[in-house]
DNA sequence: CTTCTTGCAAAATTTTTGCATTACA
DNA sequence: TGTAATGCAAAAATTTTGCAAGAAG
């Protein structure tokens, strides 16, 4: 009993938040919340699901709702993204945006596998803090930032090849 | 008297060293150095200009060989890529890729001004130790790296704007 | 001379938009 | 019932490639 949120007597996951966040910049925006939107966002906010191009969120949404278009993923993902409930990511290698949860108070950075693709997660309190000294040496305000590490598995054989 | 470099008298400067690495690589690849090539390699060497895209480098180029192409220019920052003499980047925000020479002892990352485009150079070896530690930390060996700060000019109006 | 390079134009990728139709609220 | 959303297809924006003609070594 450590969670209960919006004082409704049960709990809602961080991505179940998420999800509601969302729906709540809809309304708040006059849009609408749609049958495929929903489906998006519960494709998108399923657990455990990391970082996710526009074809295989589609891919996906399509299991649920066959005629889903490709525009309506951009578009629903761009509402997402502009709400703050979603992060782009470009990463170098592949050329391709990937679309991640923005789950609160989870800043994190990112390795890159060159062997396997595989994206692993990281957070450095230390990077951070430097950053914003070196921002402010320069006369610069921290807005957001970008930091990718590019590495091979240290392993004699990545056991994610692919 | 302090950079007589290859024994020969006289000193080259860091872009003049580039460029003659660049027709060192392209002999050991067995390719030619062209009338092309030199123009794209003198336009982009010239100093003091930093990250520009390929338009850029090819309006520039066309100065002094009319009949300059594009994917001439694509193809020669590629080699220029592959040989090390360029950097390549794909900033968050411009969806271009810009070249910058590559100097020796020269590593650094960027910081971005969100409100004029401005690109400034920093470097933080705290920030580049602990990256090393934290890829560690995970498995990984750092291969290469990409570091962007996106930031707001602190003076209340950015003296850069355009 | 033979191989590499050029410049054009076309292809490939990925993102973005226009518009007639459909569906929310 | 009016405004917003959808899905298609076409447009944009950028990068990449094929190929015939021309240049380099």
């Amino acid at each position: 009993m450590d969670d209960l949120s919006q004082g409704q007597g049960f709990m809602l996951s961080e991505t179940a938040r998420l999800k509601e966040r969302f729906k709540e910049y809809l309304a708040s925006e006059g849009l609408k919340y749609t049958r495929q939107r929903k489906v998006i966002a519960d494709v998108f906010f399923k657990e455990g699901e990391g970082h996710r191009s526009l074809n295989e969120l589609l891919a996906t949404a399509q299991v649920e709702y066959a005629s889903m278009g490709y525009a309506t993923v951009y578009r629903t993902m761009k509402l997402m993204t502009d709400s703050g409930v979603a992060l782009e990511h470009k990463f170098a290698d592949t050329g391709l945006t990937l679309y991640e949860p923005n789950l609160e108070g989870d800043h994190h950075d990112h390795i890159i596998c060159l062997t396997c693709g595989r994206i692993v997660e990281f957070e450095d309190e230390g990077i951070e803090e430097r950053q914003e000294v070196v921002a402010k040496t320069y006369g610069f305000k921290v807005r957001k930032h970008r930091h990718e590490i590019y590495a091979d598995c240290i392993k004699p054989v990545c056991e994610f090849r692919h």
